[in-house]
DNA sequence: GCCAACGTTGGC
DNA sequence: GCCAACGTTGGC
C-alpha cells in the first residue's frame, strides 16, 4: 500500500540556518536550490519522508533528522527559470552529531554521495546507510 | 557540439 | 585562504 520510504540528506550552512534556527522556527521552506540534480531530489521527495540535516562548512556533520511536511511546488523566490522547493520540518536532533570525518572513515559509508559527490547539496542515500548513521549517533564515539 | 573560461561550493 | 570538483556560459 503505502510507498515506501526514502532517504534523504540535505545541507545548509550553520551559519545561514543552523539546526536550532531550523528547531526554533519549527518548519522551513528549503527554497534557493538552484542545481538540477539537486532540484530534482526535491522533486522525488514525499511527504512523510526524512532526512538528515548536515552542516556543512562550519560544522561538517550531520546533527538532525527533518521530515518532508510538503512535497516539491514552485520556489517562491525564483526570478526566472523552472525551480522548486520543499518544507521541512525538524523530528529530532541526533544524539550526537556524526562528523564527516568519521562517515569517511567508514568503509561501509563510503558510497555516500555526501564522500563522492561533495558539492550536491540535496542527496537521496539508502535506507540501510541512514540506520547505520542513526546507529553510529547512538553510540558513544 | 566542443571546449575554454569562469563562478560556486565545500573540504581542508 | 587555498584549491579541487563541478556546473554553467559563451565563443567558435
Amino acid at each position: 500500500m503505502a510507498a515506501t520510504k526514502r532517504h534523504w540528506l540535505i545541507k545548509q550552512e550553520p551559519d545561514t540556518f543552523s539546526w536550532d534556527d531550523f528547531v526554533k522556527a519549527g518548519e522551513a521552506q528549503w527554497d534557493g536550490v538552484r542545481n538540477y540534480q539537486a532540484r530534482n531530489n526535491l522533486r522525488a521527495m514525499r511527504k512523510g519522508d526524512l532526512a538528515f540535516y548536515y552542516h556543512s562548512g562550519t560544522g561538517r556533520e550531520i546533527v538532525g533528522v527533518a521530515e518532508v511536511l510538503r512535497e516539491a511546488y514552485p520556489d517562491p523566490t525564483a526570478t526566472g527559470g523552472d525551480w522548486s522547493c520543499v518544507d521541512f520540518k525538524p523530528v529530532k536532533a541526533l544524539k550526537r552529531p556524526v562528523s564527516l570525518t568519521e562517515i569517511k572513515a567508514d568503509k561501509r559509508l563510503e558510497n555516500l554521495l555526501l564522500v563522492r559527490h561533495s558539492r550536491l547539496s540535496v542527496m537521496p542515500m539508502e535506507a540501510a546507510e541512514f540506520e547505520m548513521i542513526l546507529k553510529l549517533a547512538a553510540s558513544r564515539l
